[in-house]
DNA sequence: TTGAAAGCGCTACCAA
DNA sequence: TTGGTAGCGCTTTCAA
């Protein structure tokens, strides 16, 4: 049986509520009594149970995570750096992956809701109205999102995209084409959005080439389909996905970037282990984390002031061996001669 | 203000008591007053406080889990299966991450202790007191680690290792290679005793390389020590480290798996994206995670038994692009001529 | 079968 | 500055 605010008591020889007073509002108690407690708590190894605080406070101590995939390397970035802002407030985390299923969002916000003090959502899928309606009251901040006047942490895609196209046209590439990702990612639309934009400012074509999951096994089946599309440069719409392109491109004999030049977005780590080397936008993975954080325990002191309720973060680009200046003609869509 | 089950109660006509009842006993109550109370519970949109229900059933529906790095593709596969597992059994989890750093574990698990009915301890490093001690009567399981009579889900390294040599000594290969991982990490321990026994007994050479941090930098980091040490045949204390391994080996000019084999652990789904794809040990992620939740609510049903408390699970040799024949003589030390 | 009452561990209020 | 008391939301006796 733990030991409660009440073997403190006794021990200490004074009531619950000093023992309670002691411990969470030092203050207010006299520095004998106050040690007196301290020494008690310390040696029995008292902890409050957060659960009973909570009750009555209101407060639980824990803020709910929701990513869509821990399997994307570039989530458990997300997962730490939230960990490591919380620790420091003294929250502790409670972690759900939706594997990618939309549904299981709204699910998750509601069977958390009531055990936390506030959600961080990674990249939620789910429609406006039904996430609003699943958080109730539940303070929540938004990654890698943006609804309305919700407090976000969002990365600047446009500017984002703008770097990368610029790059591809200044390697000479003319006609770039685009593999998304979850149609219904907030990501997704917005890189599509400063690609259709930016591509066309630049005068070069774009090519929506397909939308496939945001995997490994997305961006291998999307390689054929841009090796057909007759494009010099492609960008995906992750590393996972451009990874699974590289890995197709390498298979069919396709030399990258010599045949084709591939962009992908996140910096995840494997990102620099490949060879070549893809070329990326990486996210500021941590500043993501640490600014969510800051930005939910600020709603929680005051509920009512949104004014530094966003933050806007930028990606950087790292070029890498993966693109390179364009071919005179797209690459060739197979390696075998006769198949042409 | 949230629903309360008096909220429910009022809604209904009943008590408060027989909304309980309703909700998680339902044989005790009329199948006429069970409906109307759920019924009304379903349009408040009544769902239990966690907490409060936790005060007195001295339950709170909550799991530990504590893993060394997120960042290490493995980890989050772990967490991925416990949280499906756990999800089944309506539990939530608490997730920490220690940065590898051995002495947030005990920190970790007094913080989470209290809030959780168990903990799942993966990979844990600190000593056996230490970690015993920490735990107090929160009830634990441990993933990849064994202690005592400490419930426990192992991969049996011993014959990992074995599949590994035989099938290196099969190359042809006679001088072996180690690169160890973390000296407290019992997975390194164990693969590492194996690794002795097994080359000892199949007559080959093993040379104990270098130990370094179980990450694709420690990895590099060890590649020319690797060379330097003559060996034809390197085995990596995990995936991240192999990909170390073959990245500096590639950058060096030395090929794999010409002039050296390379064999990992894990099975990381970046083992096979990279080429010439990696040989490695195929861990059965997903049945750990979900083994270690069941013997954790086994536990949690049965504090007494200790019957059902082990767990051992076996790793699978994935042999790909990384091993060969091994070459007449060890991989040159370097590829530039005037250096050697 | 149902309701009233007690109490889980804690904090917040009010008096002293 | 301290202690008593009430009550957070829930479950679980015990009576009715």
């Amino acid at each position: 049986m733990p030991v409660t605010i009440k073997d403190v008591a006794r021990a200490a020889g004074v009531s619950a509520s000093t023992v309670s007073r002691a411990l969470s509002m030092p203050d207010l108690v006299l520095p004998r009594t106050r040690e007196r407690v301290q020494r008690a708590a310390g040696e029995l190894g008292y902890h409050p149970n957060r659960a009973a605080r909570g009750l009555i406070t209101g407060r639980t101590g824990n803020i709910g995570l929701i990513v869509p995939d821990l399997t994307n390397p570039f989530f458990p970035g997300v997962v730490k750096s939230v960990q490591v802002r919380a620790r420091q407030a003294d929250y502790s985390i409670f972690l759900a992956d939706t594997d990618e299923r939309d549904a299981a969002e709204v699910d998750l916000i509601r069977a958390l809701g009531k055990q936390v003090d506030g959600i961080l959502l990674c990249s939620p899928r789910t429609s406006e109205a039904e996430l609003l309606d699943a958080c109730g009251d539940t303070p929540i901040v938004l990654l890698h999102r943006r609804i309305g006047r919700v407090p976000s942490v969002t990365v600047d895609n446009g500017d984002a995209v703008r770097q990368a196209v610029a790059h591809l046209v200044a390697l000479g590439h003319r006609r770039i084409g685009y593999v998304a990702g979850p149609r219904l990612a907030w990501s997704n639309r917005e890189r599509l959005r400063a690609l259709r934009v930016t591509t066309a400012a630049a005068g070069v074509e774009l090519v929506e080439v397909a939308a496939v999951a945001p995997q490994f096994t997305g961006g291998v089946a999307a390689a054929d389909l841009v090796l057909a599309a007759g494009v010099t440069a492609v960008v995906a719409y992750n590393d996972l996905v451009a990874l699974g392109l590289l890995n197709r491109f390498n298979a069919r004999g396709v030399a990258v970037p010599g045949d084709i030049s591939v962009v992908g977005f996140d910096d995840i780590v494997f990102a620099g282990m490949v060879s070549p080397a893809l070329t990326t936008l990486a996210q500021p993975v941590e500043e993501t984390g640490r600014a969510g954080v800051e930005l939910l325990l600020q709603l929680l002191e005051h509920p009512d002031r949104a004014a530094t309720a966003r933050r806007e973060l930028f990606a950087q680009l790292m070029v890498r061996g993966s693109t390179g200046p364009a071919p005179d003609r797209p690459a060739r869509t197979s390696n075998h001669e006769g198949s042409a």
